[in-house]
This record gives C-alpha cells, structure tokens and sequence, in this order.
RNA sequence: GCGCCCGUAGCUCAGCUGGAUAGAGUAUCGGCCUCCGAAGCCGAGGGUCGUGGGUUCGAAUCCCGCCGGGCGCACCA
C-alpha cells in the first residue's frame, strides 16, 4: 500500500511544471511514511518540505499543487495538507478489506515479494574455528545470520548461505596434538598437559575415538615425547614456544600423514558436532566452504599473483605485501610471510576471489565486532581484484553476556569452562534463543538474561508472541465445539461489521506487514520484526480481550474470525522468518 | 595515540538515509476473570535523548569538540 501511495507521488511529481519545479530539485526520490498519529492519516509525505527546501518555495503551495496532479486511486479515500506541507493519505476501508482478503489468499506466502529479485546475495555467517564446540556468542551469530538471510529471501534475492570452515593454519595443529596427547593418556601416558592446548571434555572425547581407529599405533612414550622440549609457561616459559615445538615433535614422532589423519578426525569430529548443533537449531547452510581448499586449488597462489600483475604487490624485507594503503587502509599488509608462509589474509583475499569467480552480485558478511579493522583492508582486496566496492558488504555483531541468576558467565574456548550453544538451547529452548537473539539491533550489546528466556510469562516476548498465535487456534477450537463453522468468504463480505476500535488498530497493523518485511530485509533488522511481532500480539490480545468472537451475528462473527486468523497468519509467518515456531497450543 | 560500536524513563531497549506532543517492555501504583485460554487486558506516574557548540523552517537523528563504556590496532588464526 505504501508502494501505490509512492507510485502515485511520483507521478504527481513528474507532472509538476518545469518553471515550479525544474528537474535538477527533483533528484530526491519520493519517501512515505507511517503515521505516529491517526489524525495525520495513514501514511504521510514531506515530499512538498523537501522540494520547498530545494527551491526555496513555500511548501504548502507546492502541496496544493502536487495533490492536484495526485491521480486519483480506489484505494485513497482522502489526501489532506497539514502542518508546514506535509500531505496526508487516508486509505479507504476497501483497500484494507482487501488486504485481509489477500491474507488469507497467500497464506504462507503473505508478505513475501520479488522487489529484490535479480540480486543474488551471499551470506556467510557463523564461520567459527572448528577448534570445539559452538557457545554462546556464535549462537547469536547464527541467529542473526538466518534470520537476516530468510529475509533477504523473502523480498526475492537468491540467497546462499555459507559457512567458512578456517581448517588450516596452526589452530588446527594445536588442535590435533592436542586431541593426540588425550590419546596418549588413554593409552596409559602420564605428562603435563600443555597450557595452550584445547582442553575440553570433546578433545578426550576425540581421543577415545582415535584410539578406537587407532589402536596403539600411534601411542609413543611420554617421556621420550616431552624430551629437552622447550619449557611451558607453568614453568616460566613461552606456551607458544612450547606448543610450537610439541606439534614438530608430533610430526616427527608419528609422521606426517599419521599427524594429517589426527587432525582430520578432530577436523571431522567437531564440525560434525557444529552442524548438527547448528541444525537442531534450526540454522542451516548451503556450502560448507573449506579454506585449505584455497590452497590446495591454488587460489591462494592465483590472487596473489592477480595482485602482483596488477600492480598492488611487492616485495619487501623478503615479504610479498599487498598495497592496501592505495584503498584506505592504514598499512600495507603481508600475504606471504620471509619465510614463504601465506597469511591468513592472502587466504581471506582469495577467498574474496573465490566468492566474485562464483558470481555472487553482493557479498555480505557477518562478524564479530572484534573483526572490525579487518573491513577495510578485505574491501581493498576486492575492489584490486576489480570486485564493484558497492558489492562488499560487512555487519557486526556485538557480544554477548549471558546472565544467570544476576552472575556473569565468562566465555573462553580454550578454559573449557564456557557454556555452549548447545547447552543454552536446552535450557532456554530454541524459539526463546532464536527470539532473544535477534530481539536486539546487531550493534548493540547483548544481555541475555536466561531465566527471563524461561519465564513462562509476559515479561517474556517469545511467549507473548506465541500466545496470541495460540490463542486464535483456540477460538477456532472453540467454535468447533459448540458446533459452528466458519464462512471465511462470508467473513471478507461482512468486513464492514468491524468498526470497533481495537479492530481497526489490528487490521492497519496486519496490513503494515509486507512493508515491514522490505525495510527489515533492506536494513538487515531482524529486530524490527521482533517489535511488530510484539505489537501485532498486543493488538491482538487488545482486541481480544474487548470483543467476543464468536458471537450470534454470523457476518460480524465470519468477520472478526478472518480477522483472527489473519493475525495468526501474520504472525506465522513472522515467526518463521525469525525461526521461530508457532505453536497451536501451549 | 588512531579506528569502529554504544550512551534515550529506575532497569533492558526501540526510534537514527532530519519531520508533527520522544515510544515499548519491565519495575512501581491502581483497576478487570458467572464471559472464546488472566501465559491476557485497561489506566497512572516516570525523560535537560551523556555534554557543549554548529548546520536549518525543523535535530534523539547530520557535522565538530569533550566526557563515559566496549572492542580492535601482528610477517597470530
């Protein structure tokens, strides 16, 4: 609706005189709002405000002419000047009607669009080092990264949803010696674990694993393994040093390939555990992308040498630097290392590389709000790789505290001392984490209070939402047992019957959907949606609580029904969108 | 020191591509169940939008300074 009342303005615009209003003030693109206020309508435009300023006229003149060339539609019941020259649209009852009427029609599809069609959008999320299990702060990611991809669906971009698997580098080692001396002790060593190495309950866990395919094979005396090694930090040495040297001794003990196998299993094992955490929480992806793969394809190779030949390369101190400064960045950055070793950005680059070669239109990554000065220098990348700027786009998230009981819970991967995911989701449920997630602005920090995600009360927005959707799978269980049917048809004839207050509040706010749907997938804001749900819900249990449903008058009743069950559309669909499920009863 | 994010009601937060008297939830106080689910509804109080300037018809919103909080500034991943 606010689509025609822009249509319409437009056209009003383009009909304006030239000597009134000459083209060059026209640029600005025609904007429609909500109205706070009943009085100024349904929807308002500062269309007149905005082309005064630029022509230094007097706005409520060039109000009164715009609503002459305004052209007239059914669906515009009264179009109004007020205040300094905003021009007010009131909408006819028709034109809700049948909206109402489209609700019920589309159903499921209710709110989807092909405004974004032809745009095809990668979105790569959650992205965590296969080192352990999800926590907390990846959950968030995961939520948002959904939620956000299920929007841009819904609006008609093709949409692919990545993961980036950071499976090599020295994490991964560490990992792997570390799931190899759990395996020793299994096998009856007996040492001092490594202060850098992965301690958790799933790395024993790994180890048991690999004795199972293993056996003894791989076992080699502790002693012999921590020989002359460099001292850990407990004993006033370097961890890294330690750990360093730990994994070349690994590698040397039981080989290469024996080293390529441990690392493999743990590589398996946790990101078998990831995805399958992930998709119990309902958060799926389209590729699984692996970053060793870049090197093994040569891509790495390929968009290093991309660089050179286009001149943002070059050699210095033994090291091959991109020059990202010629784009902004504050320093020139390192591909590969004096000592032949690429860079976790020569990977990030190709990868980049990578993404444009498969043909994706626009890039949007999602991040942690630690990863933030890496923006600049990633979008240098691209655009010397001759990727459009425009197409690079980055949203950070901030973190995320979990309160229990007032206490602060800390989150440290390496501790093993951290709650997952995993074990959020089982206390909170998943729809409360989905909800909770995503309930506040991706750049504002996150308090997520657990006990209220469990409150089975109305301080709790999960449940409100859910309720009110329940509620209307009540009444209509209701209706059924006293013996009634429901004309749906008859209803949208008698839609006229709904003149209480409270009725005509929920019907603008149903109606209101498919916008709001537009501006969350444009803006990336699952968390408006969260508010409207909350809305909607009001509205509804407002309504609900004024005026019986199921009453004698058969057209009132058919109507008011309609009107039920298209809020419990609406607010379905809504969910779905979030993750969120909508339950028949709770 | 430089960069990014944040600062709005007691608390948690919307509103931020400038628009009409600044909104929710929660907490506090007061009402509503012989009636479709009270997991609900209705009402009241509560604000120098961190602060000082600037831009203009108009600023919580844009620009600059300052204060406070978070995060980042590697030939780590």
């Amino acid at each position: 609706m606010k689509t025609l009342i822009e249509k319409l303005l437009t056209q009003a615009l383009a009909a304006l005189p030239e000597d009134l209003v000459p083209a060059a003030a026209r640029v600005a693109g025609v904007e429609v709002e909500n109205t706070r206020d009943p009085q100024h309508g349904d929807f308002a435009a500062n269309l007149a405000l905005r082309l005064a300023k630029a022509t230094r006229q007097n706005p409520r003149k060039l109000a009164e002419a715009l609503l002459r060339l305004l052209p007239p539609d059914p669906a515009i019941a009264k179009v109004e000047i007020a205040g300094a020259g905003f021009i007010n649209f009131f909408l006819s009852t028709g034109a809700y009607h049948a909206e109402i009427g489209k609700v019920l029609h589309d159903g499921g599809q209710y709110g989807r669009s092909l405004v974004g069609a032809g745009l095809s959008v990668q979105v790569e999320f959650v992205s965590a080092n296969p080192t352990g299990p999800l926590h907390v702060g990846h959950g968030r990611h995961a939520a948002f990264g959904a939620s956000v991809a299920n929007l841009l669906e819904a609006v008609g971009h093709r949409v692919e949803r990545e993961y980036y698997i950071n499976d090599a580098g020295r994490q991964m080692e560490i990992l792997a010696v570390s799931a190899w001396l759990r395996y020793l002790e299994i096998c009856g060593e007996r040492f001092a674990f490594p202060a850098n190495g992965y301690r958790g309950d799933y790395i024993a866990a790994i180890g048991e694993r690999l004795f199972a395919a293993e056996g003894l094979m791989l076992r080699r005396g502790a002693a012999e393994v921590f020989k002359d090694l460099p001292h850990d930090e407990p004993q006033g040495g370097d961890k890294d040093v330690h750990i360093d040297a730990l994994i070349a001794r690994a590698r040397a003990f039981i080989g290469d390939a024996a080293f390529r196998r441990v690392l493999d299993l743990a590589l398996t094992v946790i990101l078998g555990d990831i995805r399958e955490d992930l998709s119990e929480f309902g958060v799926t992806f389209d590729c699984w992308f692996s970053e060793r793969s870049l090197s093994d394809d040569g891509s790495v190779n390929r968009a290093i040498a991309a660089l050179k030949k286009s001149g943002h390369a070059y050699l210095k101190d033994g090291a091959w630097w991109f020059k990202s400064t010629d784009y902004g960045d504050e320093k020139d950055r390192v591909m590969v290392r004096e000592n032949g070793v690429k860079t976790y950005f020569a990977s990030d680059i190709a990868y980049v590389f990578n993404k444009l070669e498969r043909g994706f239109s626009h890039l949007l990554y999602i991040w942690g709000a630690d990863h933030h000065g890496y923006i600049t220098r990633l979008r240098a990348g691209l655009v010397a790789l001759g990727g459009p700027k425009d197409s690079f786009e980055v949203r950070l998230v901030q973190f995320v505290s979990l309160f229990r009981g007032g206490e602060k819970a800390q989150m440290s991967t390496r501790s093993g001392e951290f709650v997952t995911l995993r074990e959020l989701r089982k206390e909170v449920g998943n729809d409360a984490a989905r909800l909770f997630y995503v309930m506040r602005s991706n750049d504002q920090h996150l308090d997520f209070d657990m006990e209220l995600a469990t409150a089975r009360s109305n301080d709790n927005p999960v449940y409100y939402i859910q309720y009110a959707h329940a509620r209307v799978a009540s009444v209509m269980r209701q209706l059924q047992e006293r013996g009634l049917a429901h004309d749906a048809k008859h209803g949208l004839a008698c839609l006229g019957k709904l003149v209480e207050p409270q009725e005509l509040e929920l019907i603008k706010r149903v109606c209101a959907y498919p916008e709001i749907v537009k501006q969350c997938a444009a803006q990336r804001a699952p968390h408006t949606l969260v508010h409207y749900l909350r809305d909607l819900a009001n509205d509804f249990h407002a309504n609900y609580s004024a005026h019986q449903f199921i009453v004698e008058d058969s057209g009132l009743r058919d109507a008011r029904l309609d009107l039920a069950l298209a809020t419990q559309t609406v607010i379905r669909n809504g969910l779905g969108l979030l993750g969120v499920s909508a339950p028949e009863t709770m």
